[in-house]
DNA sequence: TTGTACGCGTTATCAC
DNA sequence: GTGATAACGCGTACAA
């Protein structure tokens, strides 16, 4: 395998302009790295991480902190961290799983990506020696990724509007996150929109809690009504609840769910939902945290990315 | 942070002592190997990663070859995974995910775990210029790592028999691969144990097929009988079967799965399964793989881990 | 059994 | 803008 000493060789310069043309190549003239280029082209030269991990302090490893108690039977952190595990390879970073705060300090790292950070995290946090960026919204100005919660349920509510159910209620999750609210907001907006008065009701993000929840209260629930759900595991509580009062879905009552991992698809019907690009979040959280590592830990501020509305059985 | 040499200072010895102490303990002698630990605890000293893969020409980077199709709903790989990655932590290597053959040469790295491979991958596996092993049995005398499914299904067998059912019959899945075959092998063996004839059925591995299998079949199958089969998917579709044909479960019908990754705990009746231990096998197939680097390549034969069978709600 | 000298491939510093 | 030189931290001859 050839080395950066071999392309010098073969493009007739020093060592250090290749080295440029491959870390700063503005600083190396259009003429000088195009010969320098071709040369690593013809000798299909690859960079040696070790050695510019040794050279450069560094240790090309990011660390995956996983705050959270995941459900691993949930392909939701599957799809993230084969995201993750994508966008970091580019750069030959290699990833460490750290699934207990206490483990963090353990072994060196170039930065984190944190997934599950709440409040009384910011503690922690703050003494982190290396940068960080966090998987999901937060008010406290960390660098973050999410997906755009409040688009998600913007497209939902609006769509619900378009299918012309009469009444639009939002079937939120009992939690005090910032991805809740934002959620809310877009549903609120919307109706707003259109003139409509605001129904929120809020639940454990458990698909039995919202199953008894609606059951209790069916009265509640005219026909012509649609269900926005916060979570596919509240979506699936609800068809229950409506197929067993002997509700007609999608007729008399529609569903549209959020996240669209997995839930979606099994239920029955399959639901129409807000699928979160969760994959593409796991590739851009490994460019942001490689980018903010090479600028030495720069602001690298805020990224949300748009979901998808997936039209299936639960409405009509 | 301290280096090879700070602990060399501090234990009054030469650089290579400490290397030693690292890389080949055998090599020095007891007293001077406590002291060497001890300055290393004192300073709380962790070998640079990237100056050792460097020097001994090694990338620290392990590649995970999936060559299946997989299905990402499926949370078997990620536990798999995970497993994987925590095995290759423990000595600061790095992960790459590789989904598609083509890209197996692109990039180096110090070997390879592979899954999905099949008869005819044997042309490229005898290429690579890296040591690999395999997850999933095979009869190429490559090296691998494999739930015992033999043993797994003795014990399943073993267990209908106690239970009193006095016909078992295997369902297998329709594809002629060492794992079916040693499924089938454990209920064989344990069957004619006790003198009782096999009864064998193959389906393609859909719960939607093994439904319609014993549908079509329903006569076939008088009560007192255990169904033996070789995934919680065809589990799954013959409890639906033998649910629409009135048949009663566990009372008349047994079924006994196999995986124990997600099905089993989501079907109503939760199922009775053999549960493979897959954290387990991936931290085991890291271990290995890591082995088999530091030993050049050498040969490190077959693994079979115990499965569990777990009592559910599906056998009486 | 232990120590010396050098090289691994890259990057940073400083000259030119 | 470009090049010489010295690190980076560790492992492998080889010598003692």
């Amino acid at each position: 395998m050839p080395t950066l000493s071999d392309v010098a060789k073969e493009a007739n310069v020093s060592k250090m302009t290749v080295s440029r043309v491959i870390n700063h190549p503005n600083q190396v003239t259009p003429e000088l790295r195009k010969i320098v280029l071709e040369a690593m082209h013809r000798l299909n030269y690859h960079p040696n991480s070790a050695a510019s991990a040794l050279a450069s302090n560094r240790t090309n490893v990011v660390k995956f902190v996983i705050l959270e108690d995941i459900d691993t039977t949930e392909p939701y952190y599957m799809n993230l961290l084969f995201g993750i595990a994508q966008g970091l390879q580019k750069q030959q970073f290699a990833l460490q799983l750290v699934r207990d705060a206490a483990d963090v300090d353990k072994g060196n790292c170039d930065g984190y990506i944190i997934t599950g950070a709440r409040a009384t995290d910011s503690d922690w946090l703050d003494k982190l020696k290396k940068p960080f960026v966090l998987f999901g919204e937060n008010r406290y100005g960390y660098d973050f990724i999410d997906t755009d919660n409040k688009l998600g349920d913007q497209l939902a509510t609006q769509y619900a509007i378009d299918r012309n159910y009469q009444s639009i209620i939002f079937m939120g999750i009992d939690e005090k996150e910032p991805f809740e609210y934002s959620r809310e907001a877009g549903y609120i907006n919307t109706l707003q929109k259109y003139k409509k008065i605001p129904r929120i009701f809020r639940v454990a993000n458990h698909s039995r809690k919202a199953q008894d929840f609606i059951t209790n209260n069916w009265k509640k629930f005219a026909p012509d009504t649609c269900f926005i759900c916060a979570s596919d595991r509240i979506a699936v509580g609800v068809v229950r609840a409506i197929q067993e009062k002997g509700g007609k879905i999608p007729k008399d009552f529609g569903v549209i769910g959020f996240d669209g991992v997995f839930l979606d698809q099994v239920s029955n019907p399959k639901l129409t939902t807000i699928k979160q690009p969760i994959f593409e979040l796991g590739q851009s959280l490994a460019t942001m945290i490689l980018q903010k590592v090479a600028q030495n830990g720069a602001a690298q501020g805020e990224l949300l990315m748009p979901p998808e509305l997936i039209k299936r059985e639960s409405t009509r």
